[in-house]
DNA sequence: GGCGGTTACTTTTGCGCATAAGTTGTACGC
DNA sequence: GCGTACAACTTATGCGCAAAAGTAACCGCC
């Protein structure tokens, strides 16, 4: 590939004037050498090597995208459908700003720290990655972080988070089973942190409005490990008796909750109404198509990039983020009286 | 961070002393400086700045994977599930062999090429990308190329192609169509190139093995634009009564062909079987479960990776891998007498 | 005792680029 | 007609690293 030393040399000029035309530095260059260079370049198709420049300027335009990776089948975040949205939104951001997007799959904070240093990443975003030791490490290297979906007291103080408004949603989608006459409705989840707990926290306020008292039993926890999920699954499918509803923390759970209950001949909505959280493709492909809480997996990626891109350029920017959602009422809640 | 040059300052030696220590250069070191050389580095936690060691190398150690991307909803790859498992194939095999990805989402291949070139980037993985255009420019930067289920001619010329044996895979399934009795099946696709039109080549096999004629109707061609699939879905659904069974190209378009049946009160397995081909997400989970082929994803990208990996330690790779497939039957197809 | 070979280093160079610092030439004001 | 300001350049430097080339000491050996 040709270089700025080779394009002076052949337009008998200097690498700086040459330099000067590709940054744009207008008034520094005469309109006929601009013109003769401009030319070149495009006859050439000359194409900077970025490693030159990064190692000039102490940048390297960028953005490391780390996901978290976990093992199982259900907790692996690649498994669902979402991901690969959020991805694309991203990357679509990131270039089209001029920045490159490196992605980075471990669930080793450390290992990706000295990632970010050894490549010298210019911003980062982590999704599902975010703790303690995560943000000790990151302290180190004084780099913009962008959090999607974290949830950490610690973490906030430190770095933006963009995430939904995951209180809300769970207390509206709640509250809808209960103006259609349900009382008793479970919880489903694996855990009881960070976008799990804000959701469990808008179930409990929106039972607590309506007068619905809230035991610990009525969590009902999944198992995701893919030796476990069967037995798990089957155990809840022996509790769902207890219920006329169930709010499962993810499509991924209520349309797995979903299918397991119609190999048990359990009907639903017809002997139990069950509803989720994302209204990914599951949700909308499934039949009885699943009522759920809409998330906009999208904007939530451009979203992430786009604050990252406004630290990267020195704005300010508030530490939390919340995106909207909204309820999307289909086939699988029915009404009773 | 710490530079070889400070350390070298530090330890009273020379950066060539530290980098051949850095870089394990036996016999050029003595024991002891090697050992103190050693902990040093550990002790500040060295990290090399990449893009000073590729200026100096030419090279950079990034793997590119660069993903055709579709503005419509079933166009775009990034909205199948699957997409993601083979991004985190690719990303945990380079990964391990100390490369990194960089991740490009495009649809232009000269875009993607400029972009290969300002990084030096050792090797690029295309998926679903490789039009003539492509080949054209990418001759132009010697670079590995592998790609991910590309059926171009012009490109194996060039190119090593991973894939599946598509043909082979959709003959199993619609002579196991045939073997439950069936004798009317239509091809639903939205395209007759490459992946599209192995499978198809391999339905047309097995109808012509058992004696079925074929006709150009029973290809049920879907619009995937998104003001265009519920019209077309609504046609697809009327011709449906000519046939008693219908191979869709995708899982996608499987499940998406099962929910819309389900609405207009058409039933699977009982009026009219429904296969399809993948086995993502989608077909587990749908009720009824699809009948469908297995592929492989995790492993396509895992095998992509490693083929480049090969390449780019001087090693000849076959210019066609066919990773297996096999049948999964499940409840979408009923036997007919 | 001079020479080749080896070990364990150091000095030097250059990768391609950005940029600080330096050099012209010339127009302008008074 | 002299200083100043500015436009339009060029020269020189250094980013951090790898590696070629150089050096110095020592050993063995005919």
């Amino acid at each position: 590939m040709i270089t700025i030393k080779e394009i002076a040399k052949q337009l008998n000029m200097s690498t700086t004037t040459v330099s000067n035309v590709i940054h744009g530095k207008a008034g520094e260059v005469s309109g006929d050498t601009r013109k003769k260079v401009e030319e070149f370049l495009k006859k050439v198709d000359y194409v900077p090597n970025i490693s030159a420049r990064n190692l000039a300027q102490n940048q390297s335009k960028i953005i490391g995208l780390a996901l978290k990776a976990r093992a199982d089948k259900y907790e692996n975040l690649l498994m669902d459908p979402f991901v690969s949205v959020l991805i694309g939104g991203v990357e679509e951001t990131i270039r089209n700003a001029g920045y490159f997007m490196m992605l980075y799959i471990s669930s080793d904070t450390g290992e990706i720290m000295r990632h970010v240093s050894t490549w010298n990443v210019d911003g980062l975003i982590l999704f599902g990655m975010l703790d303690d030791d995560g943000i000790r490490v990151s302290e180190k290297y004084k780099k913009p972080i962008v959090c999607i979906d974290t949830y950490s007291i610690e973490g906030l103080k430190h770095f933006t988070n963009v995430g939904l408004d995951d209180e809300q949603g769970a207390y509206d989608i709640v509250n809808y089973l209960i103006s259609q006459g349900h009382r008793k409705i479970a919880f489903l989840s694996d855990n009881t942190k960070g976008v799990d707990l804000a959701r469990l926290t808008g179930y409990k306020q929106a039972l607590k409005d309506a007068g619905i008292s809230y035991s610990e039993k009525d969590f009902l926890k999944i198992r995701p490990k893919s030796d476990e999920i069967d037995k798990s699954l089957d155990e809840i499918c022996k509790r769902a008796s207890d219920y006329t509803a169930i709010f499962c923390v993810s499509d991924l759970y209520a349309v797995t909750l979903l299918s397991r209950f119609e190999d048990r001949g359990i009907s639903v909505p017809d002997d139990i109404s069950v509803v989720g959280f994302d209204d990914n493709m599951l949700a909308q492909l499934h039949r009885p198509a699943l009522t759920t809480v809409h998330q906009d997996v999208k904007l939530k990626g451009v979203t992430a990039a786009d604050t990252l891109l406004k630290q990267l350029s020195g704005k300010k920017t508030p530490n939390q983020i919340k995106l909207p959602t909204h309820l999307v009422i289909r086939d699988t809640v029915r009404r009773i009286d």
